[in-house]
RNA sequence: CGGGGCAUAGUGUAACGGCAGCACGAGUCCUUUGGGAGGAUUUAGUUCCAGUUCGAAUCUGGGUGCCCCGACCA
């Protein structure tokens, strides 16, 4: 992408009605564009970003099997009556259409879709077990939206949905999909900061576990276990005594991200639909079921709060939205040009910033915007048949020999 | 939903109740080019509706929007 193509512009300074570090950055470098409270464009830097969360999450959900569909956001008044969730769940989004006077929600989750559509799949211990996932937009009338991509109104979410005939077939699954989901985190840069955690919602017990990203600007407390990769979350600690052996007194209180959430379902939402399936002797039973998401935007937003200094966004390498920004400074449009096409036929996703516009822009657009190689080319590292390699999480760049990056830059760089 | 704050050009910021100004951005021209260059010139704004007043960006009332704290967060 030749960076004068781009319609976007970066700005010098943040708008004033977003204190959140995530949404500063990325509105100021061009990723996103608020169009109100809780609600955000995907601009071509963003959705690229997007696009690179989207694959690493189906890759994953892919490898434990899910399998990949799409379900609709507008949905029934009926099915949310049907689990009592029309009145009870408050962040509903619920309207009357202006014409036939149908009343429907729109989806904050779907539940109240899959389970009585696999009414229709699900008839016998064959068809046992499966799950399948979709990456769609959802919507929740938050009461506060806020924190810039940390908490919208209109989100991209992966949700993934599991039948299981058995609880310990549905545990098993569990405990599979948690390690996907720990090799997303691990993936996208979050691992070492990432804890899976018991959560607080219903029941003190094992229904339903989160996993929290450790960051200053979180809004969730958890107490994390020293030299162990375990956190309990606030209420928890209240409850017991000890965790895993340890005093609650010891446990170390931080701030996290909730950047995901796992739940075991039981037949809650099987019984309420009459999902069942029938034994080898032809006994009815009900389907036990889970479900699994991600926020994309949260997950997105989280990064951008652990990966920046002052001059802007740090992108882990599996989420940059370019591999390599290269510059060219005055008087080097030739070669800088040759080696951009030489580049993109290597297949390195590079963006080519070729405007007109003095090096100390280029420069400072270069770190707002965070991709994690930068390369620049002037006439001083023509001088010595070199361009300058400069990571974005070092403060020294070295040089390298142009030829060689002609030749390959996977095998150079 | 409770509490607090804010609203002026694309962005950031000024203006006592009396001509809406500055910077950045954007456009044109010239010069400049290793850390947000300089000159000339152009462009674009008072959130909305009422009220008070000779006169309102400014005062009053209401609406709307946005931010923050809390509550909530399948």
């Amino acid at each position: 992408m030749r960076q004068s193509q781009l319609f976007t512009k970066t700005l010098r300074s943040a708008p004033k009605d977003e204190e959140s570090i995530n949404a500063q950055l990325l509105i100021r470098a061009g990723f996103i564009h608020k169009e109100m409270a809780g609600v955000y464009t995907f601009l071509p830097l963003g959705f690229l970003v997007l696009r690179k969360v989207e694959n690493i999450i189906r890759e994953e959900m892919t490898g434990v099997g899910g399998m990949e569909m799409l379900m609709p956001s507008l949905q029934p008044k009926k099915n949310w009556e049907t689990t009592g969730r029309w009145d009870d769940l408050d962040n509903l989004f619920r309207f009357k259409s202006f014409y036939s006077k149908n009343d429907y929600a729109l989806g904050p989750t779907h539940e109240e879709i899959v389970t009585p559509l696999m009414k229709r799949y699900i008839v016998s211990y064959k068809d046992l077990p499966f799950s399948i996932f979709q990456i769609q937009t959802k919507f929740r009338d938050e009461k506060r939206a806020k924190a810039g991509l940390l908490r919208g109104r209109e989100f991209i979410m992966k949700d993934l949905y599991s039948f299981h005939a058995t609880e310990k077939d549905s545990n098993e699954y569990y405990e599979k999909v948690a390690q996907a989901y720990k090799t997303i985190f691990k993936r996208v840069g979050l691992g070492d900061i990432t804890y899976y955690t018991t959560a607080s919602g219903g029941t003190f017990s094992d229904y339903s576990h989160e996993f929290q990203t450790l960051t200053e600007s979180g809004e969730d407390t958890i107490y994390t276990v020293k030299g162990k990769k375990l956190a309990v979350n606030q209420e928890i600690v209240k409850e017991e005594k000890t965790w895993f052996g340890v005093p609650s007194a010891k446990l170390k209180k931080e701030k996290a991200i909730e950047v995901a959430n796992i739940f075991k379902l039981k037949t809650k939402y099987s019984k309420a639909f009459g999902l069942q399936w029938r034994d080898k002797k032809g006994k009815v039973q009900d389907v036990i079921m889970n479900c699994y998401g991600i926020g994309l935007p949260r997950l997105i937003g989280a990064v951008v709060e652990v990966f920046h200094d002052k001059e802007g966004i740090i992108w882990p390498e599996n989420l940059a939205p370019y591999a390599v920004h290269l510059i060219s400074l005055k008087g080097t449009e030739k070669e800088a040009d040759r080696l951009y096409d030489d580049l993109v036929k290597q297949g390195v996703e590079v963006l080519y910033d070729d405007r007109d516009v003095s090096p100390g822009e280029k420069f400072a657009d270069a770190d707002l915007i965070g991709i994690p190689k930068r390369l620049v080319i002037s006439s001083k590292t023509l001088e010595k048949d070199s361009i300058e390699l400069k990571m974005r999480n070092k403060v020294k760049g070295k040089l390298v020999k142009i030829e060689k990056v002609h030749e390959s830059f996977k095998k150079t760089i």
